[in-house]
RNA sequence: UGGGGUGUAGCCAAGCGGUAAGGCAGCGGUUUUUGGUAUCGCCAUGCGCAGGUUCGAAUCCUGCCACCCCAG
């Protein structure tokens, strides 16, 4: 069996690597290539390439596309490049505008992978005559040695694990994909691609979501959706109107800079949070910190990674932002697409749009999630959006 | 224009003769693949204005101004 698990010489593996023109993608595709697969990048256009041409640390567009070329180029693999902009801007951006205006805080790169990445390009390299499709994600793709069901587990890096922003992936396409840098620290990658000579091996990471010019996201959503952008009212829970706010799209539930409300409000000057997002009215809802607590979350369009889920709970990890740590919770699934989670210890600043995401109880193993659309407080009975 | 009260940073506010607390907001750094959270740092040569007393005044005195409340 060979590295990528097919039973046959890497030549005769025909494998696409989906290259964003960064370096891990590039290093994937040029380590597959180096140990004799039949390797073909493959490098979408997704959005415009004039505005971000110059932009650091983007993908997929202008600058990216020509640096995925020409290391294929250099490396002596077929390389393609896939025009799905509108495909992008009908599966993701419009999406992430439309999110802002129903109050809710988006993830455009799990809609991306979900969408354009996992279903359209993984379809694209089936065409192509692939055995199986490798990104450069931090991801581990496991097969059970008991069962030989195929597992997502972790990167081993935990600093670059990228599995919040892939919960969605179906097992059919976890099937087909491969991950080589899942078991891989970053720097180990970056002396790959300086071994390989690669001439991207110093570009920085990516940061921002990649559609966005110099991070302002406001400006995209505001071209798209200006209803986000309309100046309103900031709302205390206990209905004064306390000032006014610039557009909703510059909030997020949990908020507490930039909402702009000095002293003087509350008894003992305590900061304010954005405790609830009303895109129906346009107001910003605040209050004080202990408002945000929710101890349970519901998650709706769920993607399980595993079929065995209990339906009476199961004992998990579930990380609710990208950039917080997993917290523990029962997961319960009840419907075919929804669940609800009860947490342990209650959470502050849970957002719909954002991921659920779960974990088995060592923390390690993907079981899958899904989108929040909402959470409560059972102990005090207060309701979010 | 009778009485009472208050005027300290954008906001709330301590100080009541010894050389301007604290909080909120804001700004900047750290953290971060969400302009979020968290965390660290910065932020009044000046206390409504003008005089006076004092070695020394936001604090005491005088006058003026502004706002608020009660009474016309």
């Amino acid at each position: 069996m060979n590295s990528l698990g097919f039973d046959k010489a890497p030549e005769d593996t025909r494998v696409v690597v989906a290259m964003s023109g960064g370096v891990d993608s590039s290093v994937t595709a040029a380590l597959l290539q180096e140990q004799g697969y039949d390797v073909i990048g493959v490098t979408l256009q997704l959005y415009d390439h004039g505005a971000t041409l110059k932009k650091k640390g983007a993908c997929c567009a202008g600058q990216d596309i020509h640096d995925a070329r020409r290391v294929a180029e250099a490396r002596g693999f077929p390389h393609y490049v896939l025009d799905y902009e509108s495909n992008f801007q009908e599966s993701v951006i419009e999406d992430f505008a439309d999110a802002y205006l129903r109050g809710q805080t988006p993830i455009p790169c799990v809609r991306c992978n979900q969408t354009v990445k996992f279903r359209d390009l993984l379809d694209a390299a089936r065409d192509l005559g692939a055995d199986c499709m490798a990104t450069g994600h931090y991801i581990r793709r496991v097969v059970h040695s008991g069962t030989g069901r195929v597992e997502m587990r972790r990167a081993m890096d935990a600093g670059k694990d990228q599995s919040y922003f892939l919960f969605a992936t179906t097992p059919e396409q976890l099937d087909f994909l491969r991950f080589p840098l899942g078991e891989w620290r970053k720097d180990v990658t970056r002396a790959h691609a300086d071994r390989l000579g690669l001439l991207n091996a110093e570009k920085p990471d990516s940061q921002d979501i990649c559609f966005v010019p110099n991070g302002n996201y406001a400006e995209v959503v505001t071209s798209l959706r200006p209803q986000a952008a309309l100046p309103g009212e900031i709302v205390h829970l206990d209905g004064r109107v306390l000032g006014r706010h610039e557009g909703i799209l510059h909030y997020t539930i949990g908020q507490r800079k930039g909402i702009g409300v000095g002293g003087g409000v509350t008894e003992n000057n305590a900061p304010l949070y954005v405790v609830r997002i009303d895109g129906a009215e346009n107001r910003v809802i605040v209050g004080p910190k202990e408002a945000l607590a929710r101890d349970v979350v519901y998650l709706s369009d769920c993607n399980w990674l595993v079929s065995d889920l209990p339906h009476d709970g199961l004992e998990v990890e579930v990380k609710l932002r990208s950039v917080s740590k997993p917290v523990a919770a029962r997961l319960r699934v009840d419907g075919a697409q929804t669940a609800m989670l009860h947490l342990k210890e209650p959470q502050y600043g849970i957002s719909p749009g954002q991921a659920g995401v779960c974990y088995d109880d060592y923390g390690d193993r993907v079981l899958g999630g899904g989108w929040i659309s909402g959470a409560e407080n059972r102990s005090i009975g207060l309701e979010a959006a």
